[in-house]
DNA sequence: GACTGGCACTCTGTTAACGGGAGTGCCAGC
DNA sequence: GCTGGCACTCCCGTTAACAGAGTGCCAGTC
């Protein structure tokens, strides 16, 4: 049986009732509240066909309904129309991020954006080093053996990353490898710099050699392994609003899915271009997050997406405002990038 | 009127059966648990002097004690002995800390570490740049009239600061600034480092005044003011253990204090040489840490000190394991910034 | 003088009973 | 197909009773 107009008009309702005062709904509050054109026994019928459909469910018996996860999603895919940034959010915005000096700082400063915009918790990913291209490398030495090996980025991330040489190297031989690496490596992408590494030890003179397939393995590492990607995170406190009802009963497995990378990035990362996904519920997958839904979206200059960006809540969350905020949030993130 | 050594024995039952059970501990309870040698009538009244003095009191009349703060802190002063690592948390430092790569790495893994062992939040401050001394600092041409400032510290902490200049600059302007730079400003602490900027200014050709000019204001801003400190966090979920009873029924304003960098570093700066700090409820002066506490400890290499780390709890905690903890874990990491 | 056993008292936390309230499902009628 | 009415279910807050734990105090003992 196919949902006609006015269910679905119930069950936008009834979503939207549950997400403002987080009690289950009932059919006398419901036609009291909107303003359906007809009595709560009608209301209650069609109900009684949303839940045999999945999309709501009560509590327990002669309790108001609830949205289920599937509702949820029914509501963000077909009954949910993009609600405008107000005025006064998109002046926040403007006014909390201009005068970022630099990468770390406009990260910190939209992940605290996101975070009190949405009063949920934000997670922004650096620009993903996969993405970018190397603008130069440099070579700093600490001791006599030792090398600081700085890469900087397009995007404008800054690795660094301690060398170990396998012997004493004279002021001339940093300066030669220092050159040879940047010759070879600036300006590529990252991806595609292990084949180029490989090269640039092939082509070393035979006196360099050691030295340079020392540094090539450190740089191998550096781009494609190792802290490939980082994270800020912020707005954990929100986790507390609406009490702890939201996460059955505990923050705990929560507060611990947010302390691992590797989850937080399977929730904001695999993005496409220009859209914002919204992951309700069990659809992200991690066990922990089971009553959590996710917003995200990817970010960059243009249309290409360099990083992720999102916010996590109660699966009873605003998701037009949500989504609305996480987009102009990394819209604009983007264009900042693009400036640089 | 002063307490005697059973009295003291007492408090001292009293901490350690209430931190292990979280329970109001009644006087029944306690001489069956510890061979005090004496009834339970006796040691009512060594409680009602305990009371009145203001180390323990009553949840309610008719219950057990609880320690106060007070009490509290009269137990680590007097009461504790220093509880030697078992091997078996001395490996897992070795084996947690063994392999790091760089600094951040260090930072990482140490309040990782820090947070499984104590099972509490931990806190890592990076080596702080006005304890540190410049090593080196690179500029990279962006664009024409953009230059990225790198600055390495000998605590191996690399700060990146983008710089617009003035006008265009040529090729050989970057690398005679650089090279200026360097000479002046190498080797020096950071904390020494503001008239000598100035210097620099002054001491300049009049035709890259300009740029000097400017890129001694951003270098002033980078030494001492923005980001001069940075935090890594961990274990927040750890907050959860016990309950939400720790902490006067909601987690919320604790979870606000930790994303406060201002707050974190008030709680774990100011460390003297070689000593653990500890924080006992109020003492940390913070309204929304009332009922926490904090036990921190300065780290470095040698008896220097370039930050702090700490560890942050319910004051019911248990001090003398928290407090061997973070002392051990603020030496390892001290001997591993000097083999740097 | 310090310690102890005994005892009355207080307070908590749990359980059970109860009634009001909210909400439902169903049915007969419009 | 919609509606009003009605019986039913379940939750939640209140109240009462009660067992348990712990106390303070007092009189007695070493």
């Amino acid at each position: 049986m196919s949902l006609d107009d006015r269910k679905l008009e119930v069950l936008r309702a009834i979503v939207e009732d549950y997400v403002e005062t987080q009690e289950p709904v009932g059919s006398k509050a419901l036609v009291d509240r909107h303003r359906l054109g007809v009595s709560p026994a009608t209301v209650r019928n069609d109900m009684a066909v949303l839940e045999e459909e999945g999309y709501i469910r009560q509590p327990h018996t002669s309790a108001g309904r609830v949205p289920t996860d599937a509702g949820y999603r029914l509501f963000v895919d077909r009954l949910t129309k993009i609600k405008p940034l107000s005025p006064a959010e998109r002046r926040a915005i403007e006014r909390f991020m201009v005068g970022a000096v630099d990468l770390d700082d406009v990260v910190h400063r939209t992940v605290r954006l996101l975070a009190q915009l949405t009063r949920q918790v934000a997670v922004v990913q650096y620009p993903s080093l996969s993405r970018s291209a190397v603008r130069h490398l440099e070579l700093v030495p600490i001791s006599t053996t030792r090398l600081m090996l700085v890469m900087i980025t397009d995007t404008g991330r800054v690795e660094q990353r301690l060398v170990e040489m396998p012997g004493p190297l004279a002021d001339g031989e940093v300066w030669e490898l220092r050159l040879r690496v940047n010759e070879k490596l600036a300006g590529q992408r990252l991806a595609d710099t292990p084949p180029l590494v490989q090269k640039l030890v092939e082509d070393c003179a035979a006196e360099r050699r050691a030295a340079m397939t020392c540094l090539a393995s450190v740089l191998l590492e550096t781009l494609v392994e190792r802290s490939e990607e980082r994270l800020a995170l912020a707005g954990t406190a929100n986790l507390t609003r609406g009490g702890v009802l939201d996460f059955q009963g505990t923050l705990r497995p929560v507060l611990e899915a947010l302390e691992e990378e590797v989850i937080l990035l399977k929730l904001i990362g695999d993005l496409e271009p220009r859209t914002t996904r919204v992951l309700i519920g069990d659809e992200n997958q991690i066990d922990n997050l089971r009553s959590a839904s996710v917003v995200s979206s990817g970010y960059g200059p243009g249309t290409t997406i360099v990083g992720g960006l999102g916010v996590l809540g109660p699966t009873r969350m605003d998701y037009p405002g949500t989504i609305a905020t996480v987009r102009a949030v990394a819209r604009y993130v983007g264009d900042l990038l693009a400036q640089n």
